[in-house]
DNA sequence: AGCCTTTGACCAGCG
DNA sequence: TCGCTGGTCAAAGGC
């Protein structure tokens, strides 16, 4: 399975340019040009704890390559990944995040119980509501930016079995994350690699034609340790290319615009989520198993279970 | 004391 | 108009 070339966000993926205003060599939008930048300020904090190897813009990194080059991704975080399409240059103005998901099932890592704090990305987020999710084991968390006069939301969907699937960023930080990063409580994730609850964070942005609210999308990926241990760290981020200021003020005003014409909030879920094919344009085959929700697999998964709370499901006689 | 999580309630959008 | 669902609020409790 491949990544697409627009998630290369943070250099996990050299293909696209992220030091500045991206150059697609795949066609690609502005607006997905401009995912790709501010979803790697996101991915920053952690792209520079874990960027030590050069940075090749020719290559398609693979999934395998993704866990090469950030050690302490773990994979068991992420049995699930959403995917955005990388939108052809006809339809770029309709890009839409992809959803291709995938699981992994050879999973060699245990992977860490899900935590209240879904990823350690730099910033300090406070859970501010979770929300059951119909057709989802594990509830939608929410978080908003702690950070003073910082309105950057964020969801955290889980797989499950408890890994996270897919983390939607609304809005753009006004601030430095390393100050924060610097305070915070996770300021040992700095050190990535050791905790193996850190997870690099690919990202992706939400632009749907229709649906012009900002978000970015980011995504986990499951990729076996096998395969991250097999594949050394060919690609890498180059050092640097993070918070570029311009995308960043490009992604706000991305983000303003949205809100001249806001979508529905279900609609942007659909967009976010809607499903692409994707092109193939890998170099080496990640080992990765499509794997397919099923009841069985929610329940005796070997994890623990606290019940939060019931929810009636349509069409589901039973509440969740 | 301050921050965070939990969780039920409330609100808005959509069909 | 109503029910469903997602998103947010806010009180309560914990750390």
């Amino acid at each position: 399975m491949a990544f697409p070339q627009w998630m290369n966000v943070g250099g996990m993926f050299p293909s696209v340019e992220v030091c500045g205003i991206p150059q697609s060599p795949f066609g690609m939008s502005h607006q997905q040009a401009l995912a790709q930048v501010t979803a790697q300020a996101a991915l920053n904090a952690q792209s520079q704890m874990h960027m030590q190897a050069q940075y090749q813009p020719s290559t398609v990194t693979t999934a395998k390559d993704l866990l090469t080059q950030y050690p302490s991704f773990n994979p068991g975080e992420a049995l699930q990944q959403k995917q955005q399409m990388p939108p052809s240059a006809s339809d770029a103005q309709n890009s839409m995040v992809e959803a291709a998901e995938f699981s992994h099932s050879e999973r060699k890592y245990q992977p860490p119980p899900a935590g209240d704090k879904p990823t350690d990305d730099g910033y300090n987020w406070r859970k501010y509501g979770q929300k059951s999710i119909k057709g989802s084991e594990y509830p939608r968390s929410y978080y908003k930016c702690t950070h003073l006069n910082c309105s950057v939301k964020k969801k955290v969907e889980r797989s499950s079995d408890g890994q996270i699937t897919e983390i939607i960023y609304k809005g753009q930080h006004n601030h430095d994350r390393a100050q924060v990063n610097n305070l915070s409580k996770d300021g040992d994730d700095s050190n990535g690699s050791i905790h193996p609850q850190s997870k690099p964070e690919v990202v992706s942005q939400a632009h749907a034609g229709n649906a012009r609210k900002f978000t970015e999308t980011l995504t986990a990926h499951s990729v076996t340790r096998k395969d991250q241990e097999s594949t050394k760290a060919d690609h890498s981020e180059p050092p640097g290319s993070s918070d570029n200021e311009e995308a960043g003020n490009a992604a706000v005003q991305d983000e303003e615009r949205g809100d001249d014409e806001p979508i529905p909030k279900r609609r942007q879920i659909d967009v976010v989520t809607s499903e692409v094919t994707l092109p193939h344009k890998t170099v080496t085959e990640p080992k990765i198993i499509v794997q397919t929700r099923s009841e069985v697999d929610l329940l005796d998964d070997g994890y623990r279970w606290r019940k939060y709370g019931q929810k009636v499901v349509k069409g589901n006689p039973h509440p969740r």
